[in-house]
Order: C-alpha cells, then structure tokens, then sequence
DNA sequence: CAGCGCCCCTGCCCGC
DNA sequence: TGCGGGCAGGGGCGCT
C-alpha cells in the first residue's frame, strides 16, 4: 500500500483536477470495500464541488460545502484521474465524474480500503479522532516521543507503526528509518535513549520526505493520481533486501516477523 | 486496558 | 503448464 508518501503522492495528483469543479455524476460499480461505500454519496455530493483536498495519516479527505469524503487506499488501493468513458479496470469500485471533463476512479484489487461519508469535521471521525501526530510535523520530536516510550516493552518497530502514537509510518518506512537510525528494530521502546529517539524522529522525517519527493515507492502496482509510479524503491536500503549485502557494511541482512510483518535489518549495524 | 492474533481480499511468485 | 502455499504496502476488532 500506499504509506504516508504514496497517499501524500497521490493527494499531489489528484488535487488540481477534483477541485472546485461540481460533481456532475457518481459511479458505485462495486461498493464492498472494508465497509460498503454508502449507497447515498450521490445525495451528498452530486453537484456539489470539492472545495478542499487534504491528507490525514493515510486518509484522504475530500470537502465540500456540508461535509466529507474519507478515501483510505488500503494495501492495494490506488486513485487515477482519467477521461470518463476509458475502459474501467476490473477492480475499479467508485468514480466521481467533475463538469471539468475529468473523472477520478479508486481502483482497490484486495478492498481493504474505504469511502465513507461524514457531515461533521473529519478529524471527529471515530476512525481519526484517536490519531497520533503527523510524522512531518514539528509535534514529532523526541520531546513527544521518548516520554511516551518509557516503560514500554513493545518493540521500537511496532512502537513507531501504531498510529496512535505517529501515523503514516508503515512496513517499509519504518524499516528504513530504523535502519538509518541503527536502531534494531526489536529493541524495547523503553529502552532506547532520548538522543537516539530524536535521531529517530530526523530520519523518519528526512526518509519520507525524500520518498515524496520521488513519488513514492512503487512496489508492484502503486500509480499516483495521475498514473505515474513512484521511484522510491530504488532507494531502499533493507526492505525487500533479506540475504543481500548492508548497504554500509556488506554483511547480509536478516529477516524476522515483527508483529507479523516481515522486518529486515543488519545485526551489525543496528543495535 | 495493553497487547496480540486474526481477518478482510486478490494477485503474484515460488516450488513441486 | 498447473496448482497449492505463502506472502504482500493496513488496520479494525475481538479476545486474553
């Protein structure tokens, strides 16, 4: 999926295209995803414009005069501006046509992602009313991080991936950024010291924003908003790289399940 | 209540 | 070439 810099990416794309034009017609072609898109989105937004298009974690939101669109792409989900009447893609759930002449499709092969409706501030959404702070935000420092920390077992990798303490970091991110750091990613969060968190908090930082900056990491099927992949992935120094030499000292990478997700790091150089 | 699995689903890759 | 198994970028939820 889509993390933090793909979502960012694709909220690059799309932006300029599904703002303040009205929405001339709504395409459910197949509503089950995570939840089924709500039957009445055309009630809420048919002719209405999208007059605010903003990024929340890995949710998108989409505002219009009397509320929100919530778009989350899951693991598999991805948005494209095309012209309406292309062919669709089989897996392509829910299109929003604009009078500018443009469509926007949600493609989302394993529908593990979400369109939801609300009429009241999306940040008061059960599903984002509980969320931590923006990793690119001045609010992630170690000032915030390294308190929370102490007394915690959990590892730092599962630490830094729970989104009520940041959100946006997923599997490959904090694999990298743990990497960066020299931080092993089992460490118990308690246990790792002040300076090594606000380390920690730089390169999470610096690694996603250098991310955005190529448009994300295309693993197999991620396009932005307008269909272009990202090129992040030729930048990863251990994800996907279990058995290959560090990077930095040519020793091979070791791969353990974390939480259930495969983590991959070098014994030699993060401790 | 923190923490841990499970599960939602399709597609792809690997080994036999 | 076909098929079964395992795994994949997320994260809500139920259970202990």
């Amino acid at each position: 999926m889509p993390e933090l810099p793909e979502v960012e990416t694709t909220l690059r794309g799309i932006s300029a295209h599904v703002l303040n034009s009205p929405i001339s017609r709504i395409n459910i072609r197949n509503a089950q995803l995570r939840w089924p898109v709500p039957a009445d989105l055309a009630s809420h937004l048919l002719n209405q414009s999208i007059t605010q298009v903003r990024r929340r974690a890995k949710y998108l939101l989409l505002s219009t005069d009397t509320g929100t669109l919530i778009i989350h792409l899951g693991m598999s989900g991805s948005l494209r501006i095309v012209t309406p009447g292309i062919a669709y893609d089989k897996h392509d759930h829910v299109e929003l046509c604009f009078a500018n002449g443009k469509a926007m499709r949600l493609k989302d092969p394993r529908r593990f992602g979400a369109v939801l409706w609300t009429s009241d501030p999306a940040e008061e959404h059960p599903l984002l009313n509980h969320l931590g702070p923006e990793p690119l935000s001045d609010a992630f420092n170690a000032d915030y991080l390294y308190p929370l920390s102490r007394k915690k077992n959990v590892a730092v990798k599962q630490f830094i991936m729970n989104s009520k303490i940041v959100v946006g970091i997923g599997n490959i991110y904090a694999n990298e950024a743990l990497f960066a750091s020299g931080i092993h990613p089992q460490r118990a969060a308690g246990k790792i010291s002040r300076q090594r968190y606000e380390n920690l908090c730089i390169k999470c930082k610096q690694i996603l924003e250098q991310a955005i900056a190529q448009g994300g990491t295309t693993l197999k099927d991620f396009v932005g908003g307008t269909g272009q992949p990202g090129y992040f992935k030729q930048e990863l120094q251990v994800y996907g790289r279990s058995g290959q030499p560090c990077m930095q000292c040519s020793k091979p990478l070791k791969e353990v399940r974390l939480g259930n997700r495969s983590t991959v790091y070098c014994t030699h150089c993060q401790k």
